[in-house]
DNA sequence: TGTCTCACG
DNA sequence: ACGTACGTGAGACAA
């Protein structure tokens, strides 16, 4: 007999290692020492962990797929069909997982012609009719059609530490319906994963909404005759049999004949000889730990950090002699840090944690001290961030040791969460509940009343912060990224903050007027467009526009997207002559392009007090290591066209008799390229200070001097130059410069003839990613590549192409970089007045005094040269006038 | 929210 | 026979 309390635990094996799989794929190493992936057992484990945890059950069982071919697949033969095959790197792990239940004394179980989920639709109807309790986890939504009163459907979410509970009232609330509907929706919506269809045109939403009227599909056919005539209507009748089907296919069997009964589910006692062995064959050195026993009140102090609030009054009780380092945590409500409001404040101290809303107590003894003292190393997350808000409170934070932030991107920038909960569970540690778990998101987005609520969180990520200090550290050593941290990412983040903070004036008068005159142009050109139309149309609407051009005027169709024809200039350009319309609607684009994004955008991002927009650098982001910049991107204001780059006139100096000044590196992607390949010709090229395009025009044409170098066969080279850089293909080659396949091919191969040093580093690069699963730059910079052994071309070879660009794009980031630090430094020694304002990847913009410039330039020049060095020489070109627009 | 388009290096 | 240049952010539209 069961006794009222018991409780069966249901587990969908596939999905949950599925789901488990693809939480930590990117992640580098996840392999134990024979080269055995193990991302999804180790994931599995910890889901397991938690709902074991949670749910106490008596009895467990994991149900598999026993195989491709179902009573599903007889029914209809594309069920599940296109499906990417299992990954190797996922079903090598499958064998270790059952063995793992196994000595967890969990069964697994699996039934030929049937799926691991009619194992669970049946086990939890037996389960439920002998009394028990049904806890039924998987990552798949399909599988809330099994809850009931008795059964709760446990769906694992993104982070993996949290699951959501489905009973008959969370779905009801979710999607308006019954459990049993969720299958009526299935039919009617089909399942993109599962590959069928449903009703032609028919969603989720428009499913539920049909469902709530006519409670299930047999239901709105044997109404169909009331509903009036439209497409919907059409398409039910032409599907009908579709719908049936479809509903079939998402029906779980609550009667598969199994071969196991409920008794043999009772969980077994857990064999640690067995884990012991396993974890250690595995590589698991944190389970390992945990087996041989660690304080198993460390978890309960976990969930409930002491944390001691500050008031004026209380603030004696701050210890102030100070040895180990702190942590500080500082939380803004939004992501615009130059002005978001203040949450409040943890620090940890020793082993105490001190916290506060009010973050002007940051401004009192003895918490200012502890921020600003260069002997207290403070340990964050997001020192760049940090500093900016402690910035407005009149702080400038000292002596960063460890930023988590910046650590584990460095460590691996494929997963390039800036969530601190999400970052932490990637490194082992999944404690923390991410800020869209604890805040929520949208609308329902909250900042928590109660401050044991909002403080068990901040205090959470504090000591999240100070448990992967060490680990996180040690890693880097492995990786000899110490000095990549250490030298570069860590310092470039104060001056990152500096540039922030300073901002750029903007010229909002200048920004007002070409507003009204890009307006006066689009109304003419938007009148002269309609009229060779014939009728009124939606110009910024590509279907509208689609429409017009290639059904109304019958312009041939050049190119199609997913969803219709492509509008694009590549095509406008071939349109071009056909029809005048053409050319007005590529001047309206251009126009329009500059007037929303640039005039409107910028205005809107403009900072009332101080007339100036202050971007933010995203340090921790690209997969290359360049920086980008956002609220507003400064990275990619006009420059080719005449029209846009007059936006420049409305970036100022900030005060009168100054100017902007700009230097940037002149070819520095090519001289990276001339460096690490080491091709001598190329090396000598530069050198000599030879004009680079027009040096590989002459190696592929096979030309005696640079006089015959025309315009277009120069264009054309450096485009080759620019394929080189790229990772080049020859489709890509002739694409760009509209020529054959053929002669693209040609010209590389010639290249590669002419340059054989390059080409045997991209052979070499290419075979470093294959071995190694990375490929890194100059400064040990990393980028793993895990789609280099991927089965399917396309994949593979875009991780073959990566691999040849990112040493290249990712060496010249990095360059930049400490160019940028040394001349923070530089020009904090010289005491110069000159600001650092922007950089744009290759290119460092500045405001400079009339009165230095000359000292300027060659200070400028000497510096950014310097940066590296390198086997070919660096060169930086200078400009400046009284806007960004004449610094060139 | 995803797609398309287009601005930059 | 595949179907592609590398790296970004933002606005508008259409669900």
């Amino acid at each position: 007999m069961t006794k009222q309390e018991d409780t069966l635990l249901l587990v969908d094996g596939n999905s949950v290692a599925f789901r488990a799989f693809f939480a930590l794929q990117n992640v580098g190493s996840f392999t134990n020492h024979d080269g055995l992936h193990t991302n999804a057992i180790y994931v599995f484990k910890k889901i397991l962990d938690n709902i074991l945890k949670k749910y106490s059950p008596t009895n467990v069982l994991v149900a598999f797929d026993a195989g491709k071919t179902t009573f599903r697949t007889k029914k209809y033969s594309d069920y599940k069909a296109g499906r990417a095959k299992t990954p190797g790197e996922l079903s090598e792990q499958f064998p270790y997982l059952k063995k793992m239940l196994a000595a967890y004394g969990i069964k697994d179980y699996e039934l030929a012609d049937y799926e691991a989920d009619d194992i669970i639709g049946t086990l939890s109807r037996q389960g439920q009719a002998e009394g028990y309790r049904v806890v039924v986890v998987t990552g798949d939504r399909d599988l809330t059609q099994l809850t009931t009163d008795k059964t709760t459907v446990a769906v694992t979410q993104k982070g993996f530490s949290e699951v959501e509970e489905y009973t008959p009232d969370h779905v009801k609330e979710k999607y308006g319906l019954e459990p049993k509907q969720i299958i009526d929706m299935k039919g009617l919506a089909g399942d993109n994963s599962d590959n069928y269809p449903g009703v032609t045109k028919v969603g989720e939403k428009t499913a539920i909404k049909l469902l709530k009227q006519y409670t299930s599909v047999e239901g709105i056919y044997e109404h169909i005759d009331e509903m009036k005539q439209s497409k919907m209507k059409e398409h039910l009748i032409e599907d009908k049999e579709t719908a049936l089907l479809c509903k079939d296919l998402a029906t779980i069997k609550t009667d598969a004949p199994l071969t196991i009964k409920l008794i043999d589910t009772k969980r077994q006692e857990m064999n640690e000889t067995d884990l012991h062995s396993l974890y250690e064959e595995l590589d698991f050195k944190s389970f390992l730990k945990d087996l041989t026993g660690e304080d198993p009140d460390e978890q309960k102090a976990f969930d409930k950090l002491a944390v001691t609030m500050l008031t004026q009054k209380n603030l004696d009780k701050v210890p102030a002699k100070i040895k180990e380092p702190v942590v500080f945590y500082l939380e803004m409500d939004g992501k615009n840090y130059h002005n978001a409001p203040f949450v409040g404040f943890v620090f940890k101290i020793a082993d105490q944690y001190y916290g506060a809303r009010d973050v002007e107590l940051l401004k009192q003894a003895p918490l200012k001290q502890i921020l600003t003292d260069p002997a207290i190393k403070l340990d964050v997350f997001d020192c760049k961030r940090t500093f900016v808000g402690l910035n407005r409170l009149g702080i400038t934070m000292t002596n960063v040791d460890f930023d988590l932030l910046l650590v584990s991107y460095l460590l691996n920038n494929t997963e390039n969460s800036d969530d601190l909960g999400e970052l932490a569970s990637l490194h082992g540690f999944d404690q923390v509940k991410t800020d869209e778990q604890f805040y929520g998101k949208g609308a329902k987005r909250e900042i928590p009343a109660e401050d044991d609520q909002l403080f068990a969180h901040l205090s959470h990520k504090v000591f999240a912060i100070a448990t992967l200090k060490e680990p996180l550290f040690t890693e880097l050593k492995n990786n000899q990224q110490q000095n990549l941290y250490d030298e570069m990412e860590l310092p470039l983040a104060q001056v990152l903050a500096k540039m922030e903070i300073a901002g750029i004036s903007v010229d909002t008068e200048r920004l007002e007027q070409m507003k009204s005159e890009f307006k006066e142009r689009l109304s003419e050109l938007k009148q002269d467009i309609y009229n060779e139309a014939g009728e009124e149309f939606n110009i910024n609407s590509p279907k509208q526009l689609g429409h017009i051009l290639f059904e109304k005027l019958e312009l041939p169709v050049i190119k199609k997207t997913k969803t219709g024809y492509s509008t694009a200039v590549s095509v406008l350009e071939k349109l071009r002559g056909m029809s005048p319309i053409v050319d007005n609607i590529l001047t309206y684009r251009q126009i329009s392009k500059l007037q929303s994004t640039y005039i409107e955008g910028l205005l809107k991002v403009v900072f009332k007090e101080d007339q100036k927009v202050h971007t933010r650098y995203t340090q921790t982001l690209t997969a290359t290591g360049r920086l980008s910049s956002v609220d507003p991107n400064l990275q990619n204001i006009p420059v080719r066209l005449e029209e846009g780059r007059k936006i420049r006139q409305a970036f100022v100096p900030s005060r009168a008799g100054w100017q902007i000044f700009s230097a940037d590196y002149s070819q520095i992607e090519l001289r990276v390229l001339a460096h690490i390949a080491g091709d001598e010709h190329m090396q000598e090229a530069f050198k000599e200070d030879r004009d680079i395009h027009a040096n590989t025009a002459m190696q592929i044409f096979g030309l005696d001097s640079e006089d015959e170098v025309t315009p277009n066969i120069r264009r054309q080279a450096k485009a080759v130059n620019f394929g080189i850089v790229y990772g080049i293909s020859d489709y890509g080659l002739s694409q760009n410069i509209g020529i054959t396949r053929k002669q693209a091919k040609q010209f590389i191969d010639t290249y590669f003839e002419k340059f054989p040093g390059v080409k045997k580093y991209m052979d070499e690069i290419v075979e470093h990613a294959r071995e190694e699963g990375y490929v890194e730059t100059i400064f040990h910079r990393r980028r793993y590549l895990p789609d280099i052994k991927n089965k399917n071309y396309n994949i593979r070879s875009f991780a073959e192409r990566t691999a040849m660009n990112s040493p290249i794009q990712g060496s010249a980031a990095d360059i930049i970089k400490v160019a940028m630090i040394n001349m923070d430094k530089k020009l904090a020694e010289k005491k110069m007045q000159a600001k650092m304002l922007l950089q744009v990847h290759d290119e460092l913009i500045f405001e400079v005094p009339d009165e230095e410039l000359t000292d300027f330039e060659e200070l400028v020049k000497s510096v950014m040269d310097s940066a590296v060095d390198l086997n070919v020489p660096l060169k930086v070109e200078c400009a400046h006038g009284k806007t960004w627009f004449s610094a060139k």
